[in-house]
DNA sequence: GGGCCGAGGTGTTACGTATAACGTCGAGGC
DNA sequence: GCCTCGACGTTATACGTAACACCTCGGCCC
C-alpha cells in the first residue's frame, strides 16, 4: 500500500526545498511539473494513492471503498495543490457535458437577458451550465450556433425569434426545446409558449372598453410566429366590433424608427388612429414621443399601449400600459423542459400566461361622454 | 457533444427506450452504431481512410499529404453521416479550449449585455467562443464562477464590479483581464478601461459653465472602483469653484429608488439642488419622474445628468445629457487583451475615452440672466 | 541497379478522467 | 489450516481527437 511516499525523508534538510523561491501565484506544490496545471494523477502521487482512489474521493463515491482517513488526505492534497479537474477530460469520458445552449437574438434586448436569466438560474440549482449564442445581428456571418459556441452541448433552448440558426439546430439531433414557437411545428422535444394572443385579447378588450375604434398597430418587421399571433389576434378581436378598423406599420424595432413611423402613421391623411398598440414597449416610448411633438397628449388625445412589460415602461412618462411576459420564466421553464428529455422524462407543456398591467398611457377615446366609459385604473396591477 | 450517450448501451439496441420511432432527421448513415453520434473513425471507415487522414482533411491540414481527390471523399462521407468533431475530445487532446469565461454582474443590466456583445463578436473573429457567468444577483448563492461554467475555460474577462467572484478568479491562475478596475490592483494580466473621471469631469464642466453651484450626486449603494472614481472626480471638479457644493445620496440601482430618494432629496429643509448629477441614465429617469412628481419642469427648474448613454437615454423625455461609454469597445478590447495574453504577446494598455453627449435634459441655472452663460446645445453630438 | 525523393497515406500514441474488474490482507468461521 | 469475506485500494481500460513518426511505392538520377 502506501510506500511511504517521503522522497526526501532521510535525507533532512536536504536542498530539494531551498530551490523553490516559487513566485508562482498558484502553488503548483510537490513533484508536479511546473507551469502546468495539476492532473489528478499529480495529485494521487502527492498523496501516496493511485489516480483512481483520486477520482473516487474527488468525485465523491468512495464511500465503503476508501477509508475515511484516505480520502481527507486526497482532498487535503487536492486542495493544497490547487487542483482542478480537467473539465475537457471529465466531459470526453463521461460522454456528456451539463452544458445546454441558448439560441437568442441579441442579449442587449432585455426580454432575452432575462430569459437567460431564468435559465441559468435553473441550470445551476442542477448542476448545468449555459451558453449562450445570440443569432443574427452584432455577431457576424457566422449563422452556425456551434460553430461559436466552442462549448460541447447537450442540448438547445432556441428562441423561435432566432430563426436563422434553427435549421442548423434541428440538423444537429441535439434535444431542442423551442421558446414562444408555433405549436403546429413538429422537431422539438419540448415547447414553452406565452399565451401572446390572449394578451393581445386583453389590450385590445382594454382598449374598445375605454371606446377606442381607430387603431394603429406598430409592429416590427421581422417574420416571427410570434408577431404574426399578436396581428392576428388584434385583428380578430377589433374586427369582432362593428365600426372598428386597425391599420398596421411595420419597421424597425427601435426608438427612433417606431418615432417616425408613428410621424408618419399620424400626421397621413384621413382620420386619425386614436389608440397605438405596439408590439414592444420600446415601439410605444417612440410613439410616445411622436405624439409629445406633434402636440398630442398621452393618454388624453392618443392612448398608446406597449408589450413586454420591460423596466423602460416605467421610466417614460407616462408609464405605459403594457402586457407583462414572465421572461424569466420561460427562460425557467425552457431550461426544466431541457433537463426533463436529457432524463427521458416527458417535459411539462407549458402556455405561460401574461397579464395587461393598465398604468397611465392609455385613456378614455377623445370626445368620449365622461363617465360613458369605464375610466383606466392606473396601477390596478402593478 | 452527444446527447446524454446511453453509458454502455448493454443490450445492444435494447428495449431501453420504446418511445423512439424518431424519424431521425440526422441519417446515420451506413456503418454507424445506430443512435449514436458518429466518430472520426466512423467517417474513416465508411469512406476508406483511416481515422488520421480524416482528422487531416477535416482539419484543414491535409495540402501536400492528401490527393485532392481522398479529401473530397472524405469531407463529403463526413457530410453524408452528419459527422460533428466531438469538441470534449478535440478540447482535451488540444489542451485549450478557445473559450473565455465573461464575469459580469448581471446581463440584464444593458452595458454589460454590450460588454458581451462586444466580446463575443470578437471571439467569434478569431474562433473563440464567450461563456458568461453572472455574478452574484439572480443566480443563486454559487460564488464559484467555475462551479457555474461547466464548459473548460483558456481565460478569464471580469468586470470589477463582479467582485465575489474575483477571489475564486484569481487563485485559478487562468489569466485574467479586469474591465474598469482599479490601475493599482495587481494581479491582472491585463486591464482596459474606461476614462470614467473624465467623463465625470465633461458633465461638471458643463453644469458649471450653465451656472449651477449646488449640485445633488446620486450614486448606487455598490462598492466598486469606478463609483469611487466618479465620486472623486465630482467632488474635486465641484470643489474647485468658489460656492459650489455637492451632497451625494446613494440607493439602489433602479428607477423607483431613484425616485423616491430624488424626491426625499429635492423636498428636504434647505437650499434646493438645481442639478443632478446621475451615477446612470437609469437613475437620472428616476429623478427626472419625481422632478416632475414635485412640479419641477427639467430642466428649466432642475438640470439632470445620467451616465452610460443607454437606449432609456433617448427613449425618455427629455432625453437625458449623459455620458457616452463605449460599451462594446470594452468587451471588445477586453477580448483583444486576453487574445493577446494567451498568444503570449503583450496586451495593449487601453484606456478608452468617454463623450458628454449633451440632450435635453440639462438647461442654464433657473434665475440666471439671459445671455449670461452658455445655453446648453442639444444634440451637439448626438 | 542502388539510392533518393516526394506523394500519399497509415499505425500509434497521449491528452486527463471515471469506472469496471481485479488484487491483497488480516480477521473470522469451521 | 483452508476458505471466505469485507475493507481498502489498484490496474487497466476507453472516451474521440490531433499529430508525430513511420511506411510504401513509383519515378528518376547517376
Amino acid at each position: 500500500m502506501a510506500d511511504g511516499q517521503r522522497p526526501p525523508a532521510p535525507g533532512g534538510g536536504g536542498p530539494r526545498h531551498a530551490t523553490a523561491p516559487e513566485p508562482e501565484p498558484a502553488p503548483p506544490g510537490d513533484g508536479v511539473p511546473p507551469g502546468a496545471r495539476p492532473t489528478s494523477r499529480d495529485v494521487a502521487r502527492a498523496a501516496g494513492v493511485s489516480q483512481a482512489t483520486v477520482s473516487l474521493v474527488l468525485g465523491d463515491k468512495w464511500r465503503g471503498r476508501v477509508s475515511p482517513g484516505t480520502a481527507d488526505t486526497v482532498r487535503d492534497t487536492a486542495r493544497s495543490l490547487g487542483y482542478r479537474p480537467n473539465l475537457a477530460a471529465r466531459n470526453l469520458r463521461l460522454g456528456h457535458t451539463r452544458t445546454a445552449l441558448l439560441v437568442v437574438p441579441a442579449l442587449t434586448h432585455e426580454f432575452f437577458a432575462r430569459v437567460y436569466t431564468g435559465a441559468a438560474a435553473v441550470a445551476e440549482r442542477h448542476g448545468f451550465g449555459v451558453v449562450v449564442y445570440p443569432s443574427p445581428d452584432g455577431i457576424g456571418p457566422a449563422k452556425d450556433p456551434f460553430a461559436s459556441a466552442r462549448a460541447a452541448l447537450d442540448g438547445v433552448i432556441a428562441s423561435s425569434m432566432a430563426t436563422d440558426a434553427l435549421t442548423a439546430l434541428r440538423a444537429s439531433g441535439l434535444p431542442l426545446v423551442m421558446l414562444d414557437s408555433d405549436p403546429e411545428d413538429r422537431g422539438a422535444a419540448a415547447r414553452v409558449n406565452l399565451a401572446i394572443a390572449d394578451g393581445v385579447r386583453q389590450v385590445a378588450g382594454h382598449l374598445l372598453d375605454l371606446g377606442h375604434r381607430r387603431y394603429l398597430h406598430l409592429a416590427p418587421a421581422i417574420d416571427s410566429w410570434t408577431f404574426e399571433v399578436r396581428a392576428r389576434a388584434l385583428a380578430a378581436a377589433v374586427g369582432a366590433v362593428p365600426g372598428a378598423s386597425v391599420r398596421t406599420v411595420r419597421g424597425p424595432f427601435t426608438v427612433d424608427a417606431a418615432r417616425e413611423a408613428a410621424h408618419r402613421a399620424l400626421t397621413a391623411p384621413g382620420p386619425r388612429p386614436t389608440a397605438v398598440v405596439c408590439d414592444g414597449d420600446t415601439l410605444a416610448a417612440g410613439v410616445c414621443k411622436a405624439a409629445r411633438r406633434l402636440g398630442l397628449r398621452v393618454p388624453e388625445d392618443l392612448s398608446v399601449t406597449g408589450f413586454d412589460d420591460l423596466a423602460l415602461a416605467t421610466a417614460v412618462e407616462p408609464e405605459l400600459t403594457t402586457v407583462r411576459l414572465p421572461a424569466e420564466q420561460v427562460g425557467e421553464r425552457g431550461m426544466h423542459a431541457l433537463l426533463a428529455v436529457l432524463d427521458g422524462r416527458a417535459p411539462a407543456r407549458d402556455e405561460l400566461p401574461v397579464q395587461l398591467v393598465v398604468r397611465e398611457s392609455t385613456g378614455p377615446v377623445p370626445g368620449a361622454v365622461p363617465g360613458s366609459v369605464p375610466g383606466p385604473v392606473p396601477g390596478s396591477v402593478r
